[in-house]
DNA sequence: TAAAATATGCTATTGGCAATAGCAATAATT
DNA sequence: AATTATTGCTATTGCCAATAGCATATTTTA
């Protein structure tokens, strides 16, 4: 009952992103971030030009909502926003941001490293260009 | 500053997924369908005994969230339920509901069958098998 | 240079999937 | 017979994402 959907790719999809998402949310929520803010900090790290519609059309999130998840950062004192002309201002790191940053990045790295050990070696080297196939 | 995101696994599949979702999404819902309602279907196809539980263990959908879907589909005409004892029933297929689930059948075919080709031939048959390791 | 088109940051709202906590009734186990 | 587990449900919340609309500012082009 169960191998049916399984073979569909889609449904392999959902499943594995839902399964992936539920693991790495738990272990960034103890840093006291969300994935789409930590997603965030990755994208900033040392850059001090970079604007809320720069991050949106990278990370594919539409500008109202990057709106509350700055204003979270924000909150959090992990960013400021530096005026850059009378439209536009850049998002940079705080010392608490960039601190934050190291914690999360340390959590993704040993993350990615176990997901990737999960995978049988010969289909390893296969799933980031296979997947990167379906949205890039 | 793209392509560092593009080599961790788990933003990988959180992008493709999310490519996956909206356009599967956009097609399903031509025949008023959600993914996961769709899903249900696929997966009560000709069976007679199989309960909201069943169906909920097998997709990791909470009982409490196969509550309304299953309304849903109820509403739409889409299945029956049948008591099966005092505490359980099944679930069923209307005349309507078969003739949706034929539907969402060839939409989810065409569908895998496009993803596939999307992927380059030398990753393709490793996807499913990688994305399998991840939650199976 | 003036007019039109585009970009930015925002408010407010909605949709879809999923999680948690708790409950009454029933069924299965010991 | 008593305990435990299961079923179906209510009610609520969280996260990510989408849409529509708006004022202001910048860029393009005619």
């Amino acid at each position: 009952m169960h191998d049916l959907l399984a073979q569909l790719p889609g449904y392999a999809l959902r499943r594995a992103t839902n399964a992936m998402m539920a693991d790495l949310s738990a272990r960034l929520q103890k840093i006291g971030l969300r994935l789409s803010e930590a997603s965030v900090l990755l994208l900033i790290d040392g850059r001090t030009d970079v604007t809320s519609s720069d991050l949106g059309r990278v990370l594919d999130i539409q500008r109202a909502n990057m709106v509350p998840l700055l204003g979270r950062l924000d909150a959090a004192g992990l960013i400021v926003r530096k005026q850059l002309d009378r439209k536009s201002s850049a998002i940079i790191l705080t010392d608490e941001g960039t601190a934050r940053l190291a914690l999360a990045k340390a959590i993704t790295e040993s993350f990615e490293a176990e997901l990737m050990a999960r995978i049988p070696e010969q289909h390893r080297d296969h799933l980031v260009p296979a997947l990167n196939a379906l949205w890039m």
